[in-house]
DNA sequence: CCAACAGGTTGGCATTGCAAACTAGTAGGT
DNA sequence: ACCTACTAGTTTGCAATGCCAACCTGTTGG
């Protein structure tokens, strides 16, 4: 297996897939963000948003904390050292496989 | 919707996907090969590498040709001008929002 | 009381990936 | 000639995942 390709193969899949991409990608530049703002720059419905930000917690890749904005729920996420670090290294690897 | 996150949202399905986009940037690269080579290349098991191949042929991003190798079956695989222009696109859509 | 909002859960359908079975033709041994 | 094994793929069964739409919960405002 060539060199280029094997990157290709151990990207990691729980960043790779576009959903959660776009929500690492917002997340590292942000540095702390509410659902409902990352469901409008995302375009996501709230189902497909929920269940990503589940698997992007039990990853350890986000913190989700949920609090409230005077007397309304508020779900803040924020990327975990972790998640920078793992977002770091998907983007050091797909550079280097293309 | 953000404009680097958008460029996340439209990229190419087809293309993403590891297993694919594997394929595509090997036959990016050789300009022509065999199934052998690719699954040597990937490590993909062949019922895979057989139904990821059909998807890039049915996207008109491959062409398949089966011939012989000798008295061996052999099967072909290079990419089209679409593939090549499609894989291009992905690549640039992705350097765009990393 | 009732509509609307924040967020989550569920059901249905398509896709991925593996493994195992299957096809078709070829080569080797007896 | 016959049986077996191998090569090159394809097909099928199965579990996990992704996404949408629809429904559910709890709370607020009219």
């Amino acid at each position: 297996m060539n060199r280029q390709v094997r990157k290709i193969a151990e990207l990691d899949r729980t960043i790779h897939e576009p959903g959660r991409l776009m929500l690492m990608t917002l997340l590292f530049a942000v540095e702390g963000s509410d659902f409902l703002y990352l469901q409008h720059e995302t375009g996501m419905n709230k189902g497909t948003l929920s269940s990503h930000l589940s698997r992007l917690e039990s990853a350890g890749y986000i913190e989700v904390s949920k609090t409230y904005r005077g007397k309304v729920p508020q779900t803040l996420l924020r990327l975990t050292a972790a998640g920078r670090k793992a977002f770091e290294q998907y983007r050091r690897h797909l550079r280097e496989a293309l």
